[in-house]
DNA sequence: GCCAACGTTGGC
DNA sequence: GCCAACGTTGGC
């Protein structure tokens, strides 16, 4: 099982919001670039992600699972965009700050640290496990 | 709201 | 295929 991280605003998708999706989730749509693209169309079923607020909040809140492999993002007509349907796993009991990542030596080299920018990204094992103790959560 | 970092586009 | 111009993202 491969672990991923994925961002969004709040103030246009909260993990609120996912989570009112249920248990059926939903399109990870929206994605306009070829790295976060390429890594959905690396995505199986089962792979677990972090859900991360960007911009409001900056901070890990909670576990999704990728529910299905890439398909065609049925919000764009151009045929190079894919995305993966989520459905959310669990909160975290406390969310992770980005503040409280950079603090972690072992979380210095994450891509959320060393690329802000990349919306969908990998997670090391070693990371996912630590965020998880982080966020008092089981991982 | 600003700006640095990064990605994409298009002229040559 | 290079690179300048432009657009977007996200932390601050």
């Amino acid at each position: 099982m491969a672990y991923w991280l994925f961002k969004s605003e709040p103030d246009v998708f909260s993990w609120d919001q996912q989570v009112a999706l249920g248990d059926a989730g939903g399109e990870w749509h929206g994605v306009r670039n070829y790295q976060a693209r390429n890594n959905m169309r690396a995505m199986v079923p089962g792979d677990r992600g972090f859900f991360y607020h960007s911009q409001k909040g900056r901070e890990v809140v909670g576990i999704v699972e990728v529910i299905c492999t890439a398909h065609p993002d049925s919000t764009s007509e151009d045929p190079r965009w894919d995305c993966v349907d989520l459905r959310a796993l669990r909160p975290l009991t406390r969310a992770v700050t980005l503040d409280e990542i950079r603090a972690e030596p072992g979380l210095a080299d994450m891509v959320l640290v060393r690329n802000s920018r990349l919306s969908v990204q990998p997670v090391r094992p070693e990371e996912w496990q630590r965020i998880c103790e982080l966020g008092g959560t089981e991982p």
